[in-house]
DNA sequence: GATGGTGGTTGACGTGGATCAACGTATGTT
DNA sequence: AACATACGTTGATCCACGTCAACCACCATC
């Protein structure tokens, strides 16, 4: 252990703070103040480097952490004992992982990188703690977990409702949303997950998700080259969604 | 206003305080002590009678209150622009409602009541308070926000691979699960929501649910009289959701 | 710059569940 | 008791998506 107070602070211990971090405005500390979020620092211990395809953490794991992805992108997904998967959501930066494990203290899905990606390890233990004694830290990882479950019902819509465009349309605006939020293109972008984990996502198979590609690159709504996204008609898009075709 | 200390305790008083209430270990304060428990009658103000087929709330309202179910059940659900609904959930006592509200600070459903009903209203701003001071009562209380999650994802694996027969024999068992832990009976209980909404639920028509009804009556897995279900082959049942047919 | 592997596209065909329609059967109202 | 209305069942037909199969485009690695 260092004697923290004999040591001058880094550039990596600046970097590594909510502080000093510039996906605070995406993050657990969106709407604390200056005082709360410093005080975040302490809760955010390490960090951890995930390379692509390798499990940030595994169904029937002991639960720990929650975990800040700070650069890269995960999936989440369940498994079938019958190796049917269920990709439950595709996270990127800012996003937090690891909320279904608070339930019972075991992981009850994998997360997996899509990408060689790093994250922000938060004790879970700790972060009880320092949200009994912060009220701004309380009310947003409220918030947070309020988030997934509205998405969640948003992808139950989804599957439950949506024919095979309309939820790939639906997909692709959601995606352009959250590039947009993250200062990247709303129109031009790149897919980390192949054409079978969108379509596990959507609840369909993956030529399905490749001949919907195709048709909207057809009808002038997209330009597609592999993973390669480009976003011509958004309007299109949206009213695809809206107005499910003409029946 | 009454002068509470003036007034003795009445049966009414007893019978909605959470210390005294069968429910229990079924809804948020279990797994907390006794002195805890006895500090959340406080924070359980009024409770409400919502009638069959009332709204308890709906989409778009403000968010003030989380509501715990002592009587009756309800179904949640989201609606399209164009009338498509999507039930994103059915709620038996002791399950919490109104969770989808904490992220926006509106409500991002509506939540129906089945049957007449009533509700325990938590007042949301009383329940950080508190959670602050009870870490018993916080970790609960984030329990049931996670389990909801997961519960969701469950959703999604049913809604994103399962055929329309494992579907209805995955949904009857998770009801038999929740009856039984409700100290009914595993294998015999009434249906309080119609074809309809356990199709919306499933992603299925009204007529895919009767016809798969009607198929597990014809092989002897269950009896159906309209809403009143029999369970004859739990494990029959069982089969079907984890060996889905021979394909 | 050959070679192998993974991922993506496209076509032909099959099928599970939707749709359309007719008819039963409870439940509640006057 | 008669009637209306909502809910449920069942059959015939259709079609969106799945399945199967062939081929193509990347990109690693040697």
């Amino acid at each position: 252990m260092q004697m923290k107070a004999a040591v001058p602070i880094t550039a990596a211990d600046l970097k590594s703070a909510c502080s000093q971090c510039n996906l605070l405005e995406l993050c657990l500390p969106f709407g604390m103040t200056e005082t709360e979020i410093s005080r975040l620092d302490e809760l955010v211990g390490n960090r951890r480097k995930i390379k692509r395809h390798q499990p940030l953490y595994r169904t029937g794991e002991a639960f720990e952490a929650i975990y800040a992805i700070r650069t890269g992108s995960f999936k989440t997904d369940v498994l079938l004992e019958d190796g049917r998967e269920q990709v439950t959501g595709f996270q990127m930066t800012g996003e937090i992982l690891g909320l279904d494990g608070i339930s019972t203290e075991f992981h009850s899905c994998n997360a997996v990188a899509l990408e060689d990606s790093e994250v922000c390890v938060i004790a879970y233990d700790k972060l009880e703690t320092l949200s009994r004694e912060m009220e701004g830290l309380q009310h947003q990882f409220h918030k947070v977990m309020s988030r997934e479950i509205v998405r969640d019902h948003g992808v139950m819509m989804l599957l439950g409702s949506m024919r095979a465009e309309e939820r790939l349309a639906a997909f692709l605006l959601n995606l352009s949303q959250r590039f947009t939020a993250r200062g990247f293109s709303a129109a031009e972008f790149h897919l980390r997950m192949t054409r079978d984990e969108i379509g596990s996502y959507l609840g369909l198979k993956l030529e399905t998700v490749s001949r919907a590609f195709s048709k909207f690159q057809d009808e002038g709504l997209i330009a597609v080259q592999q993973k390669h996204i480009r976003i011509l008609n958004i309007a299109g898009l949206r009213k695809l969604v809206h107005h499910p075709a003409i029946r």
